[in-house]
DNA sequence: CGTTTGCATTACGTGAACGTCATCTACGTG
DNA sequence: CACGTAGATGACGTTCACGTAATGCAAACG
């Protein structure tokens, strides 16, 4: 079994990543692999939070954006105070990703509706032609 | 009346960009105004085009991706051959956008409820208050 | 007519997100 | 024990997407 604990080559391979990338990762607060000797050791927190920090990047997120919202899959060992704010963050990320979910499919009814167009146009192109020969 | 033309401060002003953004755009063929002696002019396609820009920019499109994805709408003064597999491409791109969409509402549903989590755990230390009050 | 205003070009600067290279260390293997 | 392998640590390089002067021109204004 996997001792739930992962060296830096595993997870590169796992997630088609470089050394390069989770070191930076770490060094920008991302992740929080502990240490055996000099070694890094990823756990299973850190493959969780790494697979919503890419995702976050398939989005367009800021890794500066992405760390604010790690910090609310988190949730449970904060103050309560801390943690009501981080519910209301939260809150409007959520608002926002809807909002982008929105505009999405708006842009794919616009593409799909320019597709439409030009099937029509090129299907007219074929029936000049089959006209006129 | 908009003559259908507009300068470079009045596009700023409309979309929320500065000038060098624009000049930016142009160098990378992104936009094609006309010109006035030195001074550019926006046309209603370089607007459209730009507001395609900004939108491909809110989904983490590099500049290069909007660059190609651009050329799908304005499907029409092509060589048949050309359309054709502009329209192809165009089926693809759209095929990745509803993908992002199910990945986007992937993220919603996790954060949602992550945010139900943190809601019944604060919701659960005011009930041990109230309990040890 | 001098000057401000608007826009132009040229060119160097910048922050984000890594890539790349040199050097070092620790560990297992023949 | 020499050696290859895996990983670590700087530190400099690179690409993208502009920012930021510095400088120049041309029409408009007082």
């Amino acid at each position: 079994m996997t001792e739930d604990l992962m060296t830096i080559r595993e997870m590169c391979e796992t997630y088609e990543v470089t050394p390069r990338t989770l070191r930076f990762y770490e060094a920008k607060e991302l992740l929080f692999p502990i240490r055996e000797g000099q070694k890094r050791l990823f756990t299973k927190r850190d493959r969780a939070r790494l697979k919503l920090i890419l995702r976050g990047k398939r989005f367009g997120f800021s890794l500066e954006e992405i760390r604010q919202l790690l910090d609310l899959y988190h949730v449970g060992d904060q103050q309560k105070t801390q943690m009501i704010r981080t519910i209301e963050i939260a809150r409007e990320r959520l608002a926002d990703m809807e909002a982008r979910r929105e505009e999405l499919t708006q842009a794919i009814d616009d593409l799909k509706e320019q597709l439409r167009w030009g099937e029509k146009v090129i299907a007219s192109i074929n029936h000049e032609k089959k006209a006129a020969g």
